[in-house]
Parts: structure tokens; sequence; C-alpha cells
DNA sequence: GGGGCCTGTTGACACGTTTTAATTCAGTCG
DNA sequence: CGACTGAATTAAAACGTGTCAACAGGCCCC
């Protein structure tokens, strides 16, 4: 069983390994009777031609890597989705990756997508130090960021994240709260900070001081980090109001306040951020911060390409979307 | 800027390419003074490994892939979680593939990773024709099977599936429920037949015919399948008693009978497959059935670099864990 | 009828790494 | 002192594909 090249087909269809390779990448350079000749050769014998050579010979392959905070968060799959319907019409591959928000992670999975030799790297940074990524850009691999602003040399996608946390604690202020809970993740996580960032803007036009809003900070953004938070919060006098850095994050302090004796709205106000499918089921439909997911990821994988495709006619661009306060029952 | 190759460093270090892929490949083989030369010569140039070369040299790349129904279930990316852990201990990698429920998007996946040149596969099947594997077989791919029993000739690791759905209905027979309805994707997906299958066992337990369980057949197991399943339901008489092929399905079905007013569990009770992270959360929590579905990535892939490894002295074994009843509101 | 042109096809080389057998060299033993 | 040993290193040959310049042959036009 000795392994199927490309010689074996041409041998088998009577033409030269050079007319094979054509019907592979430029099928209307090569005669039609040829070609269905070739075709059946490939069926008969089974072929399926080797990527690693292909890569190997033309410098790069035909695939992106897309790196993630989280997989299992749905947040990050919407994005992913948008990837992929993208990606998929253009006849690439996408190799994912998860950094579990953890810098090392990162390098590692970065270091793979190098050796891997991919077109280009969508990538939600774990933290502000963008370093790491110069060992790509300077081999020449095109870079986005994903939900993560940059100031101007290369190009991204996000979501105004202050005026989302600006949306959120708005609301609840609104709603009358004066005590509040910032529950986030680590605030090496822009995301994290710039949504504090926002929610204290809108401390400030409520004419209330910034220690009107007590932090939070848990290791994980998931719904364990929730509890964790929530276990925070009940050892001390509770807030009138909670506003969590994510969906996953709400859920968790949700069941934990729950589980307490804690009824929410009437107790506490609660509302979280990325308005993931679950929440409108939650045991109390969550408020949230609508961001356009699926749209971040189309938008963010046309702009990688694009790049790919011209490196040198194309101009970077930053891109920012706005996102949109969903009101239930969680804050009503 | 040439793109930096083995041959620039070997220069720099003052000694032969051979010798630089020994220091990557074989450290100990080469002495410590040439080491610590060449090494610094890569941090120097920034040097990074061609994967493409190194996997078309050996015929195989380190890497697995792993394809499964739907990359946006909790249920997958749970095993996907497992099968990480494993594979990067190993210093592999892993290429995560969706088919979403699509024999065409699975045949072109598996094309990819053939491609790839991948040293085995992790995949769910979307259907009982298991032919679409044999491409990569007879090309000494090893192929493990996930939550899909096999018969033989091949790796698997399951749960038991009609013990599942026997456990499901014969809670809801126990608690009363006489007509029942079964809310499922396309029967072509085996775990909705076995689990079928299982109620329909519990049924004749109970001394009840096969028509006290109505199906409700819905082309996506998520939760727009599941409003769609509660629409269908809506219009006809409504059943005691719901059971749900999987949690995406059943938090659908929850959503739309409460937006109509239906009450669970005091007028219809409602379970639903897999345990995943949110059912507990729901606005009811979810009864369910769980499955150890991080063992089942870490078991399969165990048992996959194991084949991987000794291609000739593995035995194929087919594993099958038994699923767990776990009660809560949507059922008592 | 010959020159030029277009379409199809070919052959050979290059891509960057790994590996094997061969080579060097210092040290050791008979 | 010469032969041998073993460790360290090297040179060269793959791996399978894509590309590109060259080439064959048929056609048209003058």
């Amino acid at each position: 069983m000795g392994t199927v090249g490309i010689r074996e087909v041409a041998q088998r269809a009577g033409v030269s390994p050079g007319t094979v390779s054509n019907v592979l990448n430029r099928p209307e350079r090569v005669a039609a009777a040829t070609r269905a000749r070739v075709e059946q050769a490939i069926r008969e014998l089974g072929f399926v031609r080797n990527g690693s050579a292909a890569t190997l010979r033309a410098g790069q392959s035909r695939a992106i890597g897309l790196v993630v905070l989280d997989v299992g968060n749905p947040f990050f799959v919407a994005v992913a989705r948008g990837v992929e319907d993208v990606v998929s019409d253009r006849d690439h591959a996408v190799i994912l990756c998860n950094s579990g928000e953890s810098p090392e992670r990162e390098a590692r999975n970065l270091r793979v997508l190098a050796e891997q030799r991919v077109r280009g790297v969508l990538i939600t940074p774990t933290d502000e130090d963008l370093s790491r990524l110069d060992l790509l850009r300077q081999r020449g691999v095109a870079v986005v960021l994903v939900d993560h602003p940059a100031t101007g040399d290369v190009c991204s996608v996000s979501v105004d994240d202050v005026a989302g946390g600006d949306l959120a604690v708005a609301h609840l202020l609104a709603r009358g709260a004066e005590r509040l809970a910032y529950v986030t993740g680590p605030l090496a996580i822009r995301q994290c900070t710039d949504r504090r960032k926002g929610a204290r803007r809108a401390l400030r036009a409520a004419g209330l001081p910034a220690r009107a809003l007590e932090d939070v900070v848990v290791p994980e953004m998931n719904a364990s980090g929730g509890a964790l938070a929530a276990e925070k919060l009940l050892s001390g006098e509770l807030p009138d109001a909670i506003f969590c850095a994510n969906d996953l994050l709400a859920l968790g302090v949700l069941r934990a306040l729950s589980q307490a004796g804690v009824r929410v709205p009437d107790d506490v106000s609660l509302i979280g951020y990325d308005d993931i499918e679950f929440s409108s089921a939650a045991a109390v439909p969550l408020s949230s911060i609508r961001q356009p997911t699926y749209q971040l990821g189309k938008i963010a994988t046309e702009l990688l390409l694009d790049e790919c495709d011209s490196p040198t006619g194309h101009a970077h661009q930053q891109i920012m979307f706005q996102p949109e306060l969903v009101v239930r029952e969680s804050s009503r």
C-alpha cells in the first residue's frame, strides 16, 4: 500500500505530474478531455493531496488561526460562527485555539500557528502586551484584533465596552440603585477595565462618587467565578444592584444568590454582558448588553483576508460597534 | 527579510543543518556547548520551525482532528476540554471541526483532515454511514468514535443512550405521566433514535402502548428547534410530560411554553439530556440525564494516541459509560 | 508555404526539514 | 605505535507538491 501521490495519478492518466497539479489548482488551463481522465484517475486511486507539501511549496497554508479567551463562552462561539462562514466560503480552514485567558497558553498557541504557516491570525489578546504578536507580524502574517480596539498599525474589530458599561450602570441607576457592585474577571483583561470605566462614567454623570461601585474580582469569568463573587458579596452588606462583566458570571451570581435566599430583582438588581442565548432562559431572565457577535467575526475575517490578499495596498482599519441594552426581569 | 530557516541558523552557529535539527528533536545527542550556541542563534534570528516541512518529511503531523456535531453545544465543548487536556500533555495539537450535523460538511472536514495528514481523528458521526471514514482508515489514520458505539473493527467511547432514554421516561412515568412527547432532532442521528428506543422500553415496562409517546422531530437540536417543537405541541392537545433529546431543545421548549402561559412542571413535566451547566440555572431548573463528558473526551483521546503509537499491537476497544438521572424542578 | 501565435503539456527544480550512513577526532588498549 | 572505540558532527538524499520556462503542434494570415 505505497502512498499514492500526484505522480501515481499522472502515470495512470498518462500525463505528467505538472498536469495533475494544474487540474487541482487551475482546472481552466487544462483541456476538458485530459481533465476528465485525470479526475477519474484521482477517484480510482483515492488520491488525497498532501497539504503539507502544498503548504511547504507555497510558503503559507490555506488556513487562518483564531485565538479566543474561552471556547466555553457562547460569546466566542458566536464569533467563531461568523469567522467560519466567511472562511469556508473562500475555501480556507480555521484553526481554533483557546488561550483560556492565560498569556502563556496564548504564546504557545501563537507559536503553533506560526509553525503551521497560517496566512493570518484573528485574536482576542489576553492582555495589553501585544509584543507577542510581533513574532507573527514580522514574518508577514496578517493579524486582526477581535473585540480589542487597536491604535493604528493593525486592524481591529471591537465593540465600545466603555459605552456598554455606561449603558448598564446608567440603567441600574435609573432604577434607583445607590450602592453597586461590579463583578469582573482579572483587570488585566481589557474588556473588564473598559466596562468598569464606562460604569464609573455613568456614576459621575449621576453625581455619585466612584466608591458607590465596589469591585469584586474573581480569577475566572465563568459561572463558578460568579458563584465565588456571590459568596464574597454575601459575606458583607449586599449592594442594591450588581453589574457583571459577562453573562456567565451573572448566571453564577444569580444561582448563588437564589440559593442564599436573596431575591432578584426585588432584593438586588442584576445585569450581565454579552446577551448570550441562555440569559433569556435563566431562572430570572437576565438583563444584559448585547453585542453584534456574529458580525464581529464576519467583519474581522473579511478584513484579515483582505490584508492577506493585498498586503501592500491594504489600509489598516479600526472598526468599533455600539452595544445595546436589553432589559429583562433581573433589573425590572 | 529572506525567510530564516534551519540553514541560516546553522550558518550563524557554525554547524551543519543536521545538527540544528538534532538540537530541535533530540537535544541529548548534541554536546552541551554546541547546543547552547545553536539555541542562541535560534533566538537571535527569531527562527520558527516550518511545520509543513517537518510534516512532509515525517509523513504525518503532530495533530489530531476532532469532528463534532455542534460546537455551540456545551456537551461537545466539555468533550473537547477532555481531548485538549490529554493532547497538549503529549505535545500534540488538535484541529477542531464542526460538522453541524450535516454529512456533507462532515465529509469536507474529513477531507481537510486527510490533507493535513493528521495522526488520528476523533469523530461523532452524523449518521450510521461510516464509509466516509474508510478514506482515512485505509490511509492508516487511526479513528475513534466519540459518543457513538461501534461494532468491533474500530475503537469507540460512548454512553448508553438507550439506558438514558429509559431512565428519563421511567422517571416521568413514575411521576404519573400518561401521554408523553419526545422532542428530537433528525432521526438519522443515532443518539436521537437510541434515546427513543430507551424511552419506548420504559413505556413497555410500565405496560403502556408505544403510541403513548408522540415524536416531535425538528431539524436542529438547539433552542430554536425547541421553540419550533413547542409551537407544534401547542397547536394540538398538550401531553403530560415532555422528554427532549438534549438540553438545548429543552430550554427552547421551556421558554416557548412559558411565553404561551403553560406552567412547568404543574401543567407539563419536562426533562432534557446532557445536563449542561445552564440547565440548573434555567427559569425552571431542568431535570436531565448526566453524562461523563470530560471523561468521554479524555478516554477517547488516550485510546486514539495508543492506536497511533502502536498500530500493530493495538486491540480495538468499545467502552460504554452509564448515564445518570438528575432530578430538578422541571419534573418535580 | 513559412512565420507567428495560441493552447496544452511537459520536465526539472525548489520549498525546509529529518534521517541515515559516513566521517572526524580524541582517547584507549593491546 | 597502530588499531579500535565511541561520541559528535556532517553530507546528501529523500518527502510530494507547485511553478515556470520551454516546447509541441495546430491554426491562421499574408
